[in-house]
RNA sequence: GGCGAUAUAGCCAAGUGGUAAGGCACGAGUCUGCAAAACUCUGAUCCCCGGUUCGAAUCCGGGUGUCGCCUCCA
């Protein structure tokens, strides 16, 4: 069936076919590992785990790269600054490479609790130096960059066109802007794609330039025509990375290639927090880890995901991702009453429902809309294992692992209790078989009042942490 | 200042010309000694003004609000 994409590059939805046969070869933005990711960055990995889950339920096979910047992203994206990485190493007290040795750890198990679809290959940017070295070159004899005190610029007024992705009249910015420029620049929008390093810089490398490291932008470039050649399908990444990152990464690419390497660029829209924009000094920028604290399982934190589509803002708060835990909650009990039902539901009504499901996926990922398909399958009132089933096949694109459903709720039972607790829940005990509901009531209050809530059920009670 | 988005029920949000998906909350009901959990049912004419059209949340113009980028970030 017909996949159609948003494509930044024409600004419209375009029709999705693979260059190479069966085979499609995506290239996505990883993280910059100075730090934890957050759940804004994590947004943009839900994103690429959802488009590679939906083409291959679509029968394609994935050629995916994501790199792990590890050297060379500055403070500022133009260039400006100290390189995060040695700037976290000194505030850490380690080394560079400690820290993205770390960080990096942290961020794959964050990918894992999120159930994301490990890229076929992680490319490390330290691990590439050759390569970005070798293109850098390339850029320097098509005469497309040139040498300052500072490092290689590229020089942007030998393009045919500088920014293709965005449509920014440069001198209109220029005169808005409140950058310096530096005078040794050809162009103000010039930029670094070698840096020569400053004597106590750590992460640095032999080059005809003496030691230096890598500008960000190359890796990408680099990279990506390593593992997947000089033009592949599917470029991702965050709406930040248009107007700078992938502008450059486009500039480089056709200085040494001389072609755009990606057919479809595609970019995910931010997420807010209470309305805004997330910041440090709000204090609202939250790690996976800190939203489990709360009570909010890292999947149900996908789910809250689905709810929008990729390419507008989603608001994010504790409320509304609170409500996706219940609805990730109830999603499992419905699938478990499927898994048990007996009733026949006709092959005709499980096609219908397949055939709706792809074309609304295919059509430039709309998972808040396949979200509703999937809704009307779980609050069907005829209780079928062929549901189940179904619901287990949607579930191969968003990624939710219904399959263990049962695990996932055994294990939010299962809950170690404190001894004061189990006294109370014994007294209470006494009290109901003595039918004295007065005395039990009130025992209930006050272990609801230390954070648990029971649940008296025909089986018996169960008991669970608020 | 420039550029670009967006405005749909209490909250999170689908929907791009034919009379408003879904989730959560609220309320009602089933169950329960009573609750809780679970399940079922219930709600909006789509920021304001004007226009195009037989017909607009959906197109156009003008307001207003919010958000983003240009200046750290996915």
């Amino acid at each position: 069936m017909e996949i159609k994409l948003y494509n930044t590059l024409t600004k419209s939805k375009e029709n999705f076919i693979p260059l190479n046969g069966n085979e499609v070869r995506m290239y996505s933005c990883g993280p910059t590992v100075y730090s934890y990711a957050h759940i804004g960055n994590f947004r943009a990995y839900i994103f690429m785990d959802t488009l590679r889950r939906m083409l291959e339920y679509n029968g394609y096979e994935m050629k995916h790269v994501m790199n792990i910047t590890d050297v060379g992203h500055l403070e500022s994206d133009a260039d400006e600054g100290e390189d995060k990485m040695e700037k976290a190493a000194k505030k850490e007290n380690k080394n560079p490479y400690e820290i993205a040795k770390f960080y990096t750890e942290a961020f794959l198990k964050d990918i894992e609790k999120l159930n994301i679809e490990k890229p076929e290959t992680i490319a490390k940017a330290t691990e590439h130096i050759d390569e970005m070295l070798e293109f850098v070159k390339e850029i320097i004899a098509k005469g497309y960059a040139y040498e300052t005190s500072k490092g290689i610029y590229f020089d942007i007024s030998k393009l045919d066109q500088y920014p293709v992705l965005s449509n920014r009249n440069l001198e209109e910015q220029i005169a808005g802007a409140r950058v310096e420029v530096d005078p040794e620049k050809r162009n103000p929008y010039d930029f670094a794609i070698w840096i020569k390093a400053p004597e106590n810089h750590i992460m640095k490398w032999e080059s005809p330039w003496g030691l230096s490291y890598p500008g960000w932008h190359i890796e990408c470039s680099a990279m990506g025509r390593k593992y997947l050649g000089e033009e592949f399908d599917i470029h991702t990444g965050g709406v930040d990375h248009i107007p700078t990152h992938h502008e450059n990464e486009i500039a480089q690419s056709k200085g040494a290639c001389g072609k755009i390497p990606a057919k479809f660029w595609m970019h995910v829209e931010f997420l807010q927090v209470d309305g805004g924009k997330m910041s440090k000094s709000l204090g609202n920028v939250y790690t996976i880890d800190q939203l489990k604290e709360k009570g909010i399982e890292p999947l149900a934190y996908k789910l809250f995901c689905f709810t929008a589509h990729y390419r507008t803002q989603l608001n994010f708060t504790f409320e509304s991702v609170a409500s996706s835990q219940k609805a990730l909650n109830r999603l499992r009990e419905g699938y478990l009453m499927h898994t048990e039902g007996s009733d026949e539901i006709s092959n005709v009504v499980i096609e219908e429902y397949k055939t709706k499901f792809l074309e609304t996926i295919n059509d430039d990922l709309n998972i808040p809309a396949a979200m509703g398909i999937l809704w009307e399958i779980v609050r069907n009132e005829k209780k079928s294992k062929e549901f189940a089933n179904l619901l287990l096949e949607f579930d191969k694109v968003l990624g939710l692992d219904l399959k263990n459903a049962k695990k996932y709720i055994e294990e939010q039972a299962k809950i170690e209790l404190p001894k004061e607790i189990l006294d109370l829940i014994e007294q209470r005990k006494q009290a109901r078989i003595q039918k004295n509901w007065a005395l039990s009531d009130q025992l209930r209050d006050e272990i609801q009042e230390k954070g648990y809530r029971i649940k008296d059920t025909k089986e018996g009670m169960t008991i669970e942490k608020v």
